[in-house]
DNA sequence: AACGATACTTACCTTTAGTAAGTACGTACA
DNA sequence: TGTACGTACTTACTAAAGGTAAGTATCGTT
């Protein structure tokens, strides 16, 4: 049995191979997902983060107090739902605009670029929403194959 | 200084309202993100997690093994590859096909409904990549407000 | 006087992610 | 002939992240 049967197909894709033409610097500055420690990893990180995702698309076309969001997005602890929002605002995607009154008053609201990035992140959600019978019925028959082959 | 200066307009937003009139199973059947408890969060988890996305993009059009996702994408340890890509199976948006040969050869690509799912991720991944200079900017201006109020 | 609402923070514990090594088998090289 | 390398993983162990519950300050309501 020679491994040659499969790999004689001279290996499926060539993509794998990096792109070395372009200076570190320059993978950085117009962000390269693929690459290590670049900037741009984080930024992933944070919209696509259990909770940034719905808290992006709680926040889209809307304006939303912190006990808003808390209740419209079910399951979120008071700790995330300040984190994430915290790590949001950061990247300018969330603006956070607080009423020095008592008890306390604090509204959320996307800039911009929070709009574009929420518009993203709407997709897939949309998506998902969207596909879900068709991706339980596909766990279905991944799970049903395994269990056959066993 | 009375609290209703601000809240006598009335809540900015009556989104927070639950829409208690669809049955639990219906919310469920087509999912509804802001749910706790429904599916869909497993499924947004494991497409938006950290190498979910990417593994994705990379498999996006295109067939590759497991050593050259790894290389592929920078950064990625062997276990959460692994892991990753089984969770993505599971959901039925990755193929994993295995060759009977030694070495080992095994190839990965996506369904029709991973294909969908990564042309959603890809809005988000591109979209991030083309706007990272313009995200640095705000991340700048944001940390430079931060300072100048304390 | 206790309770609820506001927007958080903090301590603690659990779950997840990351690191490094091990596995089985074969090829290539010195 | 022995050592390193490549394949696709898994398995301990540790570090980091996430979740739970309670605390904070202040006021209005009951």
């Amino acid at each position: 049995m020679k491994m040659a049967a499969v790999s004689d197909k001279k290996s499926v894709s060539d993509s794998s191979t990096v792109d070395d033409s372009a200076s570190f610097t320059e993978r950085f500055r117009r962000g390269d997902l693929f690459s290590d420690k670049c900037p741009s990893r984080d930024v992933l990180k944070h919209i696509t983060s259990r909770w940034g995702v719905l808290i992006l698309v709680a926040l889209q076309g809307n304006t939303l107090r912190f006990s808003d969001l808390r209740r419209k997005i079910k399951g979120v602890s008071e700790k995330m739902l300040a984190q994430t929002l915290q790590s949001l605002e950061s990247d300018g995607f969330v603006l956070r605009h607080s009423y020095p009154v008592v008890p306390p008053h604090v509204e959320y609201s996307l800039s911009t670029l929070g709009e574009e990035a929420a518009e993203q992140v709407a997709g897939i959600a949309n998506w998902i929403e969207e596909k879900m019978p068709q991706i339980s019925e596909a766990q279905r028959l991944v799970a049903e194959k395994r269990a056959a082959e066993e």
